[in-house]
DNA sequence: ATAAAACAGACTATATTAGTCGGTTATATC
DNA sequence: GATATAACCGACTAATATAGTCTGTTTTAT
């Protein structure tokens, strides 16, 4: 039950985007990098997953660099979180297996309001 | 974000002993083990960290075995997973270093919903 | 041309998880 | 009181996941 440190690093790049986003701007990863106190070649790996789930995009090439895909407002914890870490709290083998496990409902009630709690906050809110 | 297969035996273990509760019945750890197909050896690491934290009680010698320290009605899940997973989503360090960290706030609201939805579970609600 | 930056895949080191094994201690029953 | 049963205990191992590194290729502004 605990929150890789790839989440918390790629929660954090989210946030710094957000907190400088404006219109046409792009950020080089070094800068992110640098500024979060976040290792490079780490982040390089994270951001590339967080650009395939459609969540930032990027400008190749000299002044290039990363930015948000869409408004602060629009992009989620839940979608970041969702996009580094798997989300489901357990796969139960057993539910398959014997039909019924005495402990789903627990796994479904804490996926379900996790999700809930994820979702409900959005990146504006986060660079305040 | 996942819970460990201990703390999904525990769960089962304990769901286990709340469906055949009865005063001064005990249970031994084989009839658990096969019952809920769950490696016995493994299992009894794992209820001796439940008995530590006062979930369970023990019987020794024959006819021994193991019980619910209290009634099923005021043994949260909440309980179980507390006492074999760590329950904090993330040790920011960050937020020690630098005082403040922007995702604080995240995972401050994620580890009070996973704490609000597992303590409004309780065993008894679970054998049914 | 060249330099800055994104993109990509293979690799390594460390930590955690899941489970095993060999024993010791307590106690009901014969 | 011997014995068998079941809890108790600590050290060990195997497998997997995490966290990061390294070496390069591709794109593009200047």
């Amino acid at each position: 039950m605990q929150i890789s440190k790839k989440t918390q690093y790629g929660l954090r790049a989210m946030v710094y985007l957000a907190k400088n986003f404006k219109r046409n701007k792009v950020f080089p990863l070094r800068e992110i990098s640098k500024s979060e106190d976040i290792p490079f070649d780490f982040l390089e790996k994270i951001i590339l997953e967080l650009e395939k789930s459609d969540l930032v995009k990027a400008k190749k090439g000299p002044n290039g660099g990363y930015f948000l895909a869409c408004s602060p407002r629009k992009i989620t914890a839940g979608d970041i979180v969702g996009a580094l870490e798997k989300t489901k709290p357990v796969n139960c083998l057993i539910c398959g297996r014997m039909g019924k496990c005495s402990a789903k409902s627990v796994w479904n009630k804490l996926e379900q309001s996790l999700k809930d709690a994820l979702d409900s906050i959005n990146l504006s809110e986060l660079t305040k």
